[in-house]
DNA sequence: TAATCATTCCAATACTTCTTGGATTGTTTG
DNA sequence: CAAACAATCCAAGAAGTATTGGAATGATTA
């Protein structure tokens, strides 16, 4: 048996078709997308800014390695995560860079300018205060993305109807907004404005994807 | 604040820096060997059966995104994994892999001809009887690799010691062999030759790194 | 049934990455 | 200090990936 090395070069390689994947910043953009559900390629290719054409080959090559699954319905085509854990993999791996990376943590201390920021320790303590009513959990992305799963109890104003729905929202709690996760901008656009309005805002970087993670 | 396109695509690049790692079979190896400790860029290339400089190309990688560290030691440098979490990276990818990818199920059917697989399920019933001296693990890689780390209970004889320490071990007791994990075939050969002695040998099909991962 | 729409396929070019050979650096040994 | 050694750097051709334009597919609408 010394064809051993052949089955491992094989083997490795097959492990090499799902690291591929992740291996394209616009790959990642559309797997942080699908993780908020599903959605057809031409919001996805809005959403990442890409045109449709190039969303479709992104798109190939995660169907190619079986990380997504497609479903025609009418017209459109619509893609989701195959698996719950295709999510799992791209929190780990963005995980993995934010702690390894000291150009991603700069990058992201700057977007995230105000210290409002809620790290993972604190889980519980929001849940508990947004249980009892003491704090306001904000989800700030489409609709759409929140009817598919949204953190427990929270509310979903889109970003876009935030300015003229800011009447719902109390001023005189703390509101946690968050949106797809650290490197959507919804959040953080929504707490500008939410603070510019008088409201004491903070961002929570965690999306659904990554507070599914840490259970 | 129109630039938002061009923060996210800085994010995505960096995350995918990591996600490059990941793409290639032979960085895969490396990472697999580096899981089993501190290693020289010469014994990396030996195991992986990859020219000096190749691997030396491939670490740079590694380095580059900061999931390595060096050290000079005399005349080597050896290279360690930057953190746990990139063994528990690699881990996910290939348990991704396996979940989605069939090829690469059933090249790994193949290897592993004799129906001796113990999963992950039977962990706890494993350690039960390793405690209990009713089965012997058996730890069958290079010994510097058992001596940095090994599962519970296991007892360290290195494939190629096997065949003359074969009277150290016992014929009325089952036999777990593992080796690197899943894609090492160290533990299948140690396997076929203890069978083929007339011992009562199976192969568990993971290494340390995977242990780790599932507590 | 033709026209339209959403998406993919195919082909071609630009761009990266892989891999190897030759020269170079830093360290130990004689 | 010279020789040997381990590893890296540099350069260059080969191989692979990204991106776009044009044609093709499959479903729906007029």
């Amino acid at each position: 048996m010394k064809n051993a090395r052949k089955i491992k070069d094989l083997l490795y390689e097959q492990v090499a078709r799902v690291g591929k994947v992740f291996s394209s910043p616009k790959r990642l953009e559309l797997i942080e997308l699908l993780c908020q559900g599903e959605k057809t390629v031409e919001t996805l290719a809005n959403e990442a800014s890409i045109s449709v054409k190039l969303a479709s080959a992104h798109l190939r090559e995660l169907r190619m390695a079986h990380l997504v699954e497609t479903e025609r319905q009418g017209k459109n085509i619509h893609y989701r995560l195959a698996d719950k854990s295709v999510a799992d993999l791209w929190v780990q791996v963005h995980t993995l860079a934010e702690e390894r990376l000291i150009e991603l943590q700069l990058a992201l201390q700057k977007i995230a300018s105000q210290p409002g920021d809620l790290v993972p320790s604190d889980r519980d303590s929001l849940m508990k205060a947004a249980r009892k009513g003491e704090v306001v959990v904000l989800d700030v992305r489409p609709s759409e993305e929140y009817l598919n799963a949204h953190l427990p109890f929270a509310r979903s104003i889109p970003l876009e109807e935030l300015r003229q729905r800011l009447g719902e929202l109390p001023k005189d709690r703390a509101i946690v907004a968050y949106c797809r996760g650290p490197y959507c901008l919804l959040a953080v656009d929504a707490v500008a404005l939410l603070q510019q309005e008088g409201y004491s805002a903070v961002h929570l970087r965690e999306g659904v994807a990554e507070w599914a993670v840490g259970n």
